[in-house]
DNA sequence: TAGATTGTTAATCGATTAACAATC
DNA sequence: TAGATTGTTAATCGATTAACAATC
């Protein structure tokens, strides 16, 4: 029960921690037992030691000349994001986005179970997009606390990203992973989070531009 | 002609630009003219300084008292990104992601232009997907030359994104915008960013956690 | 002019990397 | 044992913030 420093755990520290217990997984499916940061390093592309320091974060001890017990390791980093048991979203707004990420598998194994979507348009309320409810926005209020649902997933158009968080945090969502350009203004008690596929753009751009037009 | 220094620009600083470029658009919009790092960094909630920093990166020169022109700060910021010209990217897997950005309308607007679709599903070739023909991944190599495209954006399964980028470098692509999960390997001189959804979903994760169980 | 804002130079902060003792 | 690997402590590097002179 190692208890983690409590405080400041750096953010590209968390990002990174993702990528371990992917390779981790895929490892422990071909039945590894134990593995280095050494070659944890070799397959994210990073330092030894910065593998090293991540992990510790997580409270896991490795041995000397051995390595890191895979199962273990997983299990701490699953404990330390708080994957290890499923936690229940919705998902407010059934565009082209909001129907991807209700069809995409890679959030289930992450804990993260989409129970239900939302949406405005009367075309599709009360029907089912991979398997999930579409329901009225009204019903949001009252189905977040009696489905106990903590996180909103926001894929409305900007134009009624504001509202539609107002909203989420008036039925009583703790978290809101926003995926809309729109700088949200939230209480300090709910947990803001933005995707921003601009930003992401922009980088690859920027390279190239680079590349290209060096100056 | 403002020669930019050329090398190390940060990372953060390139994934803020868009931000900035966002508001700026914005209030282009309502008709002003001119603007202050103080008023950006409201919008944005970071410092003023730190507008300031990123904003030199471009090469664009404010005016003490008054600030920034805004049409001349949108200009620069969109050169410095490359987003001046449209570039044309083929997208290849066409699932639901695959769709769903091919449904983006966000893209035009920086300076992305999907220009076609590739699919090894022969029910998908021929169909058109949001405007875009959806081709036979074997014309990969045929049009990436002739159609001059720099761009591929990755949104075929984990198991073939290997293979599939190793095509798309054959056929001469120079930047990958990659949102499967694996760890390519690229030749050096081939740009490659990785999107990645379960490292941010790990920092939502983990402030929930912590929200929760302080420990 | 007075004062708000820019842009530069220095200080702080945090993240990455290096060095090395401890250990299996 | 010898040597690979962990984990800690120190050094470096880069990004953010502070201070302040220049300027319109």
């Amino acid at each position: 029960m190692s208890k983690h420093p409590s405080r400041a755990i750096g953010l590209p520290t968390i990002q990174r921690l993702p990528l371990y217990l992917r390779i981790l997984r895929e490892v422990r499916g071909e039945g590894v037992q134990s593995i280095s940061t050494t070659r944890l390093s070799e397959a994210l592309q990073v330092q030894p030691i910065m593998v090293r320091k991540d992990l510790a974060v997580t409270g896991v001890v490795g041995r000397p000349r051995i390595g890191y017990q895979v199962e273990e390791l997983i299990d701490h980093i699953e404990r330390f994001i708080g994957w290890r048991d499923t936690s229940s979203a919705f998902l407010v707004g059934v565009g082209n986005l909001g129907t991807a990420l209700l069809g995409y598998r890679g959030f289930e194994e992450n804990g993260l179970h989409i129970v239900a979507a939302f949406d405005t348009d009367t075309k599709k309320i009360g029907s089912s997009i991979h398997g999930r409810s579409v329901f009225s926005l009204d019903r949001l209020t009252d189905l977040v606390p009696r489905m106990r649902v903590r996180i909103g997933i926001l894929t409305v158009p900007a134009a009624c990203a504001q509202e539609t968080a107002d909203r989420m945090v008036a039925a009583g969502i703790c978290a809101i992973w926003n995926f809309t350009p729109v700088f949200l203004e939230v209480p300090p008690d709910v947990i803001h989070h933005q995707e921003n596929l601009a930003s992401s753009l922009a980088v690859l751009s920027t390279r190239l531009r680079m590349q290209l037009d060096p100056a």
